[in-house]
DNA sequence: CAAGTGCCTTTATC
DNA sequence: AGATAAAGGCACT
């Protein structure tokens, strides 16, 4: 199966799957293998066709969100030369719609942790809790169910590198797995109200619940703020703020949470609708510049 | 080689 | 309100 990609649809399946955004994927000779849900498929590029196996093309056009128009989010974020650079570098970036219950462990796993050790982390977790799952001769296993997580023995969790976030998992998976959370219901909602229904849950700060909504929740204006946008931020918009927040944002390690709303919201304000666009491409470009 | 630093931060405590 | 410390462990310097 395979899917042509015309001159107003820029993508680049690299470059999408290489920016830190999703932990699971694995590449074997050429080919990128994926699970999402309990569906394991593989795929790979070649310059405007997209091949894949084991999985349909609508599939493929909403996972790696194909119907966006990317031509009109570059316009859109293109506010001055540095966003304009990491544009130019990295067109074909793609934000994903990855499944919203793996979004928010993989994330909540995530704070303070490398990206090499958070793929770790994610597949300990799979191998120990999730359903093998063999394809082209290759085991994978799926993301565990939040029933598998809600009732996993907290040595074993720690076995899987978690440290002191065993018991966010856990207690995140009881949440969702015992009252029916409704993904659904913060999809629908407004940006700012969604955050507030995520952050509700243990090891959910500002900056992981605005991951989980940019990369699976339809908020494409998120804008999380890690260190590196931080950086990025102070860096290159260094006019926008006020002396004094930048010399004190800049001389610690870690954001308040005013702080952080000061960053977030300028870049939802500065960048648009797109902002979590914008941050995507801040974010890569400046771990891949130098 | 030991020790320090950083890691897509959150939470508890002062 | 706001600062500070603690929380796995591993890679890198």
């Amino acid at each position: 199966m395979s899917i042509r990609l015309d001159d107003s649809t820029p993508f680049d399946l690299e470059a999408t799957l290489c920016c830190g955004q999703a932990f699971r994927w694995e590449k074997h000779s050429e080919w990128w293998y994926g699970v999402v849900r309990d569906r394991v498929f593989k795929i790979r590029q070649n310059n405007d066709r997209l091949l894949f196996e084991n999985v349909d093309a609508d599939f493929v056009k909403t996972y790696f969100r194909l119907d966006d128009d990317l031509l009109t989010v570059h316009s859109r974020i293109d506010k001055d030369e540095h966003i304009r650079k990491a544009i130019n570098t990295l067109k074909g970036l793609r934000v994903l719609r990855q499944d919203p219950w793996e979004c928010l462990i993989s994330y909540i796993c995530a704070t303070y942790k490398s990206i090499a050790a958070i793929k770790r982390m994610l597949f300990n977790l799979s191998r120990k809790f999730g359903e093998r799952v063999c394809f082209d001769g290759v085991d994978f296993c799926t993301f565990p169910t939040p029933e598998r997580l809600a009732t996993a023995h907290s040595v074993d969790l720690v076995k899987c590198g978690l440290g002191y976030r065993t018991k966010y998992v856990r207690e995140t998976a009881k949440i969702v797995n015992k009252k029916e959370w409704e993904f659904e219901h913060v999809k629908n909602a407004d940006y700012k109200e969604a955050r507030a229904e995520l952050v509700r849950f243990p090891g959910v700060g500002l900056k992981v619940a605005d991951c989980i909504l940019l990369f699976s929740l339809e908020k494409l204006e998120a804008f999380p703020v890690d260190v590196w946008i931080k950086r990025s931020i102070i860096e290159h918009y260094t006019s926008h703020f006020q002396e004094e927040f930048i010399s004190r944002t800049m001389s610690k390690r870690s954001l308040t949470n005013k702080e952080y709303e000061r960053l977030n919201t300028f870049g939802r304000e500065y960048f648009g609708e797109y902002a979590g666009y914008a941050q995507e491409y801040l974010y890569h470009y400046e771990r891949t510049q130098f």
